[in-house]
RNA sequence: GGGCGAUUAGCUCAGUGGUAGAGCGCUUCCUUCACACGGAAGAGGCCACAGGUUCGAUACCUGUAUCGCCCACCA
């Protein structure tokens, strides 16, 4: 296409499928494979394979994209694996969902027919979330995607959990763990998310064993699980209760009778009654007070939290109890016992309660504390390095702020529990033998798996042992999976190869950069660096950058019950992929949750239109001029926005080393819209106004330059454009993508073309504001006055004359102002600089009266705050001279101002 | 209950111990040969509140209020 057609709008469409075609087909996105070159590599924080993508991946990943895209530029050997999570509970769901609606059950289908079928699932419709990353732009080697199932990451899955067992930091046991009845599987701590409601605080009697006329006052919020209870507590030093330690109380509703009993712990004098009940199979703190006790956990829910009968019965409730709330769940049977307890008259009173419910982060169900026997791993000798390297700085986070969050979670973090009841994951590679055991296993009525005791001891192996030690093949493999996050702790080497020594795993680890959000600070980043440091003896990662969360315009969290959501591919698809890019990036405060609201995609979209047509201009000058002789020197202009270039350049270099994306962002925006567009382009085109002068074409060099330079700048920002661009300008390379990013060129800089355009770019502004004051068009030809009464300044102004006379336009004196000499002036002054413009014909000038009487008075008002502060003796004695003498120099323009509007003043009024 | 963060223009947000900034929105003018997804000129702020430190505080310190987030087994 040549140049003169491209067209007045950017369209994105085609520009971005093509170039990414480009890209990729040229392996652009692999790392190079000089030896001198620099590593710098990034791991994806892996989405879900059932997932697509949202704002937040679009956020996550066009930061990790700028980042990479940055460093490729610089020269680094720049690595960005992409891969996904199998996410184990969350796909599991998903495929449930899909069999509930052809009416078929997992359970019908069998472990392994299961399985099968999720496989299934993921391999045709899964993914599709790399493919929206490819639409994003990213620049990822797609020839390393991992997945966290595949057969190499398994590998390693298994490695680790033998190593950690033969290290004696996995055990299995019995513990009470949170458990979610409705995806029917254990979840670890962190998994449960805490909601606030407002509950109830029961006072239940219970009657004394050896006097049943008394009773003892106890507090609950869970009244239906007192049929669980195995004792009563208080406080050993509570002056109320003292004596009854060592009694027993009846249990109402059952035909048991507990022991009360002695607890510091447990219990707060303050709180309630003093009494509380416990329950060691049902609540965390009951548990930990039923160990030091010895208490028996009788369990009365069963693992789908119904209150089921033959439980009922084993906790020895009486027959008529079983009958009403027999096969329950938990909150039809509470309404039930509230009921019969006050039958009895054992209900002293109700009050309102706030509390914490817990749910599963999968399905929002309110999670039960369960007896069972799970696999945990020791965490406190993983945590305590992991502490220390970021304590010791050898990890960065940023921003710093969340380092006190991450350091807080990790002194106090208790054993992981990573087993799951799932069937979609990686397996346990523990075997049990039945033979050796004594007893058969029992069966799973459900699934038929085989349950394995408790007291089972397992054979832990990489891969399936044929017999046990002594020679029996009755193995049976423990049924449960591992938690989806145990596998993602292992991402950053498990996806360069490991437990093989790879060159990848020699050249890329620890990675350079992890790029996350906060939600998953502890999910993941906290075990990976446990993780990194236990099996590659060093940290995964050099920097974590936290960014933030995005929400609506309102501050709402997007969710798709809230039809709040912002797809990313429609916005995409309305206003390129750039503008969005640039948009996340650019909100990227850290710290500070992103409010995206569409017209902010809509302002860097012009943006994006701005840039495309400013370079459509420099192209339609280049285009079919003669050749001529470049000017030995650059203008002014020319020198000018070299030096802001330059500037510019450091400022975004900066900005990216200390990840302030929306830094970065901003000084591009400002530079080339309110330099480059507003001041340069104009300015050329003065100096173009003779195509075929010597100075033209030094302006044209310069124009093709600073374009060229500022596409690369741009680039990791908004990749197509620039590259779109970037294709069409004469241009040395294949792709903007593997050209050197931008450097400072200290040749560039000059102060002295910065001053001089300062002064030009205020003398127009400051016509301009008077020509809008008495309503002359902008074509309009006006002659101007124009005056600088600092050094130097007039020279300057002299030298820019002919821009003057073209952005001003009309034609310019630059004399004192005392020789100004013309009837109708309107004089405008500001910071040493006058401006006088010819007023011709009739024009209403109150409207520049009024403007400037007000101006007269704001300055005298700050004229008389300035005095004041430099008649103040303690100001002028302590603040520092530079200041002073700033006021000073302030205070002197001020009065020359006030002069000349004075006088301006007069001279308008007279024309009235 | 503990910890952290926020409070600046109508909205979304930067920012700094010494003249308060941007984007969007708003008002007025302009279709001038890169761009109306544009240009120009404007209006609009006791920088949450109260104390303190300082010659000087929107910024530093303390407290208060409101909002948000994270953590937490007080029955």
């Amino acid at each position: 296409m040549t140049k003169r057609e491209l067209a007045k709008v950017y369209e994105p469409h085609q520009v971005e499928a093509r170039w990414y075609e480009y890209w990729a087909s040229r392996g652009y996105f692999r790392p190079r494979t000089d030896a001198q070159a620099e590593p710098y590599s990034i791991v994806i924080p892996p989405p879900n394979v059932t997932g697509s993508l949202h704002v937040g991946h679009a956020l996550n990943n066009s930061l990790q994209d700028i980042l990479i895209r940055w460093r490729r530029m610089q020269g680094c050997a720049a690595l960005w694996i992409p891969g996904m999570d199998h996410a184990g509970i969350a796909t599991q769901n998903v495929v449930e969902r899909q069999l509930a609606a052809e009416g078929a059950t997992r359970e019908a289908l069998g472990r392994e027919a299961f399985v099968q079928r999720v496989w299934q699932w993921k391999e045709q419709s899964g993914g599709t979330i790399l493919r929206q990353l490819r639409r994003l732009g990213a620049s990822c080697d797609w020839d390393r995607t991992r997945f966290t199932m595949d057969e190499g990451l398994s590998k390693a899955v298994r490695e680790v959990f033998v190593r950690l067992y033969e290290d004696g930091l996995l055990y299995r046991g019995e513990r009470l763990i949170n458990w979610c009845p409705r995806c029917l599987t254990a979840l670890s701590d962190i998994e449960v998310e805490h909601e606030e409601t407002t509950g109830k605080l029961y006072t239940i009697r219970y009657p004394l064993a050896d006097d049943p006329l008394r009773h003892l006052l106890v507090a609950t919020t869970r009244p239906e699980t007192m049929l669980g209870d195995t004792a009563v507590a208080m406080h050993p030093d509570d002056e109320r209760y003292r004596h009854l330690i060592g009694k027993r109380v009846q249990l109402p509703l059952t035909t048991r009778d507990i022991p009360i009993v002695g607890d510091p712990i447990l219990v707060d004098r303050e709180f309630g009654t003093g009494a509380v009940k416990i329950t060691p199979a049902h609540d965390f703190n009951d548990f930990a007070a039923g160990e030091r006790h010895h208490l028996p956990r009788v369990k009365i829910m069963d693992l789908h939290a119904l209150l089921a009968a033959p439980l009922l019965r084993t906790a020895e409730a009486e027959p008529s109890v079983v009958e009403v709330i027999g096969g329950l769940p938990v909150n039809k049977a509470r309404p039930k016992i509230e009921h019969m307890l006050a039958e009895r008259e054992l209900l002293e009173k109700i009050e309102p309660h706030k509390m914490a419910l817990g749910k599963c982060y999968r399905c929002k169900t309110v999670v039960e504390p369960m007896l069972s026997d799970q696999w945990f791993v020791r965490i406190q000798p993983l945590a305590e390095p992991a502490i220390r390297v970021v304590e010791e700085g050898e990890i960065r986070i940023i921003p710093e702020a969340w380092k006190n969050n991450y350091l807080g979670w990790m002194r106090d973090i208790k054993d992981w529990c990573v087993s799951r009841q799932i069937w979609w994951g990686h397996q346990i590679p523990a075997w049990y033998c039945e033979t050796c055991y004594g007893r058969p296993f029992l069966k799973r009525a459900s699934d038929g798996a085989a349950v394995i005791p408790s007291d089972a001891v397992p054979i832990v192996a990489k891969t399936q042992p044929q017999a046990c030690a002594q020679g029996h093949p009755t193995l049976h493999q423990d049924p449960d999976v591992l938690d989806t996050w145990f596998s993602s702790a292992l991402w950053p080497f498990s996806t360069l190869g490991w437990p093989e020594q790879t060159e990848d795993l020699k050249k890329f680890y620890p990675t350079s950069t992890l790029v996350t959000g906060l939600d998953i600070l502890f999910f993941w980043v906290a075990r990976m660096i446990m993780m990194g440091l236990k099996f590659m003896g060093n940290v995964p990662f050099r920097d974590v950058y936290i960014h933030a969360l995005v929400r609506d315009a309102e501050g709402q969290k997007m969710s798709k019950s809230k039809g709040n959501v912002i797809d990313p591919l429609h916005v995409m698809e309305q206003y390129g992929t750039d503008s969005l890019r640039f948009t996340l990036a650019s909100m990227s405060t850290p710290g500070r949750d992103i409010k995206l609201a569409e017209e902010r995609i809509e302002g860097y979209r012009n943006f994006a239109n701005k840039i495309w047509n400013a370079a459509r201009f420099i192209l339609m000058n280049l285009d079919g001029r003669r050749a001529a002789v470049p000017a030995p020197e650059r203008s002014v202009a020319d020198r000018w926005i070299l030096s802001r270039l330059n500037a510019t350049i450091r400022s975004v270099t900066q900005s990216l080393e200390q990840y302030r994306f929306d830094q970065a962002c901003g000084t591009l925006y400002q530079f080339i819209w309110h330099e480059y567009c507003d001041w340069y382009l104009e300015l050329a085109k003065v100096s173009l106004q003779q195509p075929d002068s010597s100075e033209a074409q030094q302006t044209r060099q310069t124009l093709l330059e600073s374009c060229e330079t500022v596409m690369r700048l741009l680039h990791p920002f908004m990749p197509f454009l620039t590259e779109e661009i970037w294709q069409t300008l004469p241009h040395e390379g294949e792709s903007i993508m593997i050209r050197p990013y931008p450097i400072v060129d200290p040749t560039w800089e000059d102060q002295k073309a910065e001053d001089s355009l300062s002064l030009f770019q205020h003398s127009i502004a400051l016509l301009r504001t008077g020509r809008a004051l008495v309503n002359y068009s902008p074509s309009a030809q006006v002659a101007f006055f124009v005056d600088s009464l600092n050094p130097g300044g007039p020279v300057t102004l002299r030298a820019l004359k002919t821009a003057l006379r073209v952005l001003g336009r009309g034609p310019v004196e630059v004399l004192p102002h005392a020789q100004w000499n013309a009837p109708r002036l309107l004089r405008l002054s500001a910071q040493g600089l006058t401006v006088g413009l010819h007023i011709q014909g009739e024009v209403d000038v109150k409207k520049a009266v009024d403007r400037i009487i007000k101006q007269r008075d704001e300055e005298q008002k700050e004229a008389l705050r300035l005095q004041g502060k430099l008649s103040n003796k303690e100001f002028v004695d302590k603040a520092p001279p530079e200041i002073v003498a700033d006021h000073h120099q302030r205070l002197a323009a001020m009065t020359q101002n006030q002069a000349i509007l004075e006088s301006s003043l007069r001279q308008l009024q007279a024309m009235a």
